[in-house]
Order: C-alpha cells, then sequence, then structure tokens
DNA sequence: TTTATTCCTTTGTGATCTCTTTTAGGCTTG
DNA sequence: CAAGCCTAAAAGAGATCACAAAGGAATAAA
C-alpha cells in the first residue's frame, strides 16, 4: 500500500528534500496514482516517503498553487474532482495554451529537434507495447515539452505542466477503461507538419492529438456518471 | 525600510499565517513593490512581517510555483528579471489567454456584472485622480477579474493571476515612468462590446486594452536599456 | 594595487515539539 | 430510533533548534 501509492521513477529529483518530495508527488499526480477525490494527509505522506512533514508541506503547498492540489477550508488535502464542466474547460484551455505554445515555437523548428521528437515518439510504441502507463504518459509529454520548450523566452509551460497535472487523476481513468489499441496520436500528423514547415497544419494536428486523445473518451464516461462529479 | 517594503493593503488575507504570508508577498508583488531583480531572504521576509521562517517559506514557496519569485540554485531568492523578449511572450500569453477567457465568459454576461465592472472603472477614475498605483492595479485586475470569473468553471484565472504577478514588478516601472494622463484603458470600449453582446468587439478591445497598456511602454523602456536586462 | 585564501556571519533546510483544530465513535437524551 | 453531544485520537500549523552551505570581509601574498 505504501510503496504501491507513490510510484518512484527516475529523474531529476533536485537537491533538497523539498524538492524531492515534489517530485515524486507531482509525478504520482501527473501519472495519475492518485484517484479524484483522493483524501491526503501531510503525516500520511512524510511517512510514505519516509520524511518529516515539513518538507511535504512545502512541497503540497507548491502543488496547490499549481492547482494539483485542493487544500480545503477545513485544512484537509484532496486530489481535486472532476467534473463535465471542468473536464471540458480544461481540455479547450489545453488547446489554446498548447497551440499558442506551438505556434511560438514554430520559427525555431530545425530538423535536430525533428529527429529527437520522432525518437520520442518511437519510444511511444515500445512503451505501448510494454503496457507502461506511466512511461508512456510521461514520453508523450515530454513530446510536446520539447517543442514547446523551443522558444528560449517561453513563459508558458508551468501553465500548460499546471494543465497536465490537473487532468492527471483523471486521464489515468481514462486510459485504463478503453482498449490500449484504441489509443492513437497525431504525432505522426505533427512531425510531417514540421518538416513542412507549415504551422496551420501542425496546429491543427496538435488540436486533433489533444482533442482525440481526451475529449471524446472523457465525455463518454463523465456523461455516464450519475451526477456531475466522477471518483 | 522595513515597514515601506511591504505595503499593507486590505482585503482577504485567510486563516492561517501563511496565507496572511502568502497575500501581502503576493500583493507586494503584483503591485510592483519590488523591483525586478530584487534579492529576498526568507528571514528577512520573516522579521519584516514580524513571523517564524516556516510560513515565509512556505508562502514563498507557493510564490515560485507561481513563477512570482525565483529560487535560484544556490538556494538564493529573488524577484525575476525582465528581458524585452520575456516581455513580450509575457503580454502575448496574456493576450491568448485572456481573449480565451472572455470567449468563455461571453454567454454568462448580463446587465447586472456590466453595471457591477461599470463601477469598478468609475472607481479606477477616482484611484487615477488620488494618485493611488497601487489601488489602481488592484481595481483594473478586479474589473478584468470579475468578466473572466462569469464561467462557472473556469480554470484560466490562476493562470492569468501568474501572469499579473510576473508582470508586476515591471509594470510599476512602466507606470511610474510614463505621465498619469497617458495613461488609457479600453475598458469603456469593452462595456459598450458586452452591452452590444459582441464578442469580437469585446475580444478586440480586450486585446488593445492589454497592448496599449503595456507593450508600447515596455517595449520603449527595455529597447533604451543598454542589455537585455533591467533592473 | 590587485588577487587569492581563510574565517566569521548569515541564511536555508529539515526535524522535532507544542498547541490548536478537526474528526470520528460511542453515548446520552428526547 | 434518531439526533445531538462529548471525548479521545489524529492531524495541521507554526515556532524553535541544530546543522550545513554559501557569502562577504579581512588579511596576506604577489
Amino acid at each position: 500500500m505504501a510503496a504501491s501509492a507513490i510510484p518512484e521513477f527516475t529523474g531529476d529529483h533536485g537537491t533538497t528534500t523539498q524538492e524531492y518530495a515534489y517530485s515524486r508527488l507531482r509525478n504520482a499526480i501527473i501519472v495519475g496514482a492518485f484517484a479524484p477525490g483522493t483524501a491526503l494527509t501531510i503525516r500520511g505522506l512524510a511517512q510514505e516517503l519516509n520524511l518529516s512533514p515539513t518538507p511535504i508541506r512545502e512541497a503540497v503547498r507548491r502543488l496547490s498553487s499549481e492547482n494539483a492540489i485542493q487544500v480545503l477550508g477545513n485544512r484537509r488535502l484532496r486530489v481535486p474532482d472532476m467534473s463535465l464542466g471542468r473536464f471540458e474547460e480544461l481540455v479547450h484551455l489545453r488547446i489554446s495554451l498548447e497551440t499558442h505554445a506551438a505556434e511560438r515555437a514554430f520559427p525555431y523548428i530545425s530538423t535536430v529537434i525533428i529527429e529527437k521528437m520522432r525518437a520520442l515518439d518511437d519510444q511511444m510504441d515500445v512503451a505501448l507495447a510494454a503496457g507502461d502507463l506511466d512511461a508512456l504518459t510521461r514520453i508523450n509529454q515530454a513530446f510536446h515539452k520539447d517543442l514547446y520548450g523551443l522558444n528560449p523566452h517561453q513563459a508558458v509551460m508551468p501553465m500548460i505542466e499546471s494543465l497536465w497535472l490537473q487532468l492527471g487523476p483523471f486521464q489515468r481513468q481514462v486510459i485504463k477503461t478503453i482498449k490500449v489499441s484504441a489509443m492513437i496520436d497525431r504525432h505522426k500528423e505533427m512531425l510531417a507538419a514540421m518538416e513542412a514547415r507549415d504551422v496551420t497544419a501542425l496546429c491543427s494536428a496538435l488540436e486533433s492529438d489533444i482533442r482525440d486523445g481526451s475529449i471524446r473518451l472523457g465525455r463518454a464516461i463523465l456523461r455516464n456518471q450519475a451526477g456531475e462529479t466522477v471518483t
């Protein structure tokens, strides 16, 4: 229970304990290790990670400012619930923000970056075949991140990551529900548009990638719920 | 020095000490009380606010996750510097995000909210006449916030506020530099578009409001700098 | 006069301890 | 039988303390 709740992963955990706690919790949320609505306690998380409550509190505060964790009025913590309205809002925001990011990254696209992204896309096929959903999520995000990060002055990446954090807990429900074979992405289309240096086609493929990847499925699942809330 | 550095203000300071520290620091940054590049210390801020370092640390961590405060590798804190590239990126982002927010708030516009916003616009004239720049900033933000918050499922407001935080320290430099009489906003245009229920006109006026309010002035000032960096 | 080194001060970090609040469970009472 | 209350356990908040790392200043050497 303890070890399985917060998945381990290899990556940059930073230098301080607080950064370590932050990266562990952040990863857990973004890959969907916590279901929407899960209640969390600082002391409980501290015990799971074998840390004192102090760095956990700081990590939780950061995540609350990124809207990945809700701090309720009664001082209790929870992973936010998902509703149809909020879900659609988040997906629309993803499209707006990521399209914006792609447009502003566009002038910096090079053959080097296209090859790098193609390699990531290949890695996704491997992870898909292995059924490693955590890795699939992380590689998919790396693919998008590499593109948006091309713009050296970009300030949008932290906001996009906040959206990924907010969608993470629910996204996993979606991924678990559908057949893996049904998972299509538009990465090949995006790469082709990048090679053709066609910004319109790139944004169009990106929008489809986001929309296909979530909105249909999300709607289907949420519509089946009794109320507006999913747990 | 101590009392003058972090301005006091009336508003919701929350229930916990950490929330109080957060709202004081947040307000200080958003109204531009700290110049870009200012170095901060946790213990120093704690002394200024008569608190222990713990809640300050938590508030600072939250602000760092909103990109309002930079945590340097050597454990030092600073208000981020502004460069021409970053400034233009932030303004473009403001336009994208706030246009998005206005579009999605549009169906919820009512005469009640138009009147509320008109009242805020009137308050701005008062603050302008009184030369109260802090109030001017806060009322202007309340004006925009009232509009964007109409959409009950909106998730974009925290991101817009992150942008305001990032522009705050520099914005004050801009406001101090230009004559107060030159400060024009497009709020009347926005209100007219809202009354006419014209979403295109609203977004157009909003974009002008953001652009006129910052980009020309920002460019002029930053272009005059020797390098790319302003302090 | 300039540069490198050393020591002292300052600061961030994280664990612990105490205090207060909240919750949950069982009991009493209507 | 249900609703409200009381008590005990658990949790969050914040101060404090101890430790380690980073800066700055003073001194010595070139």
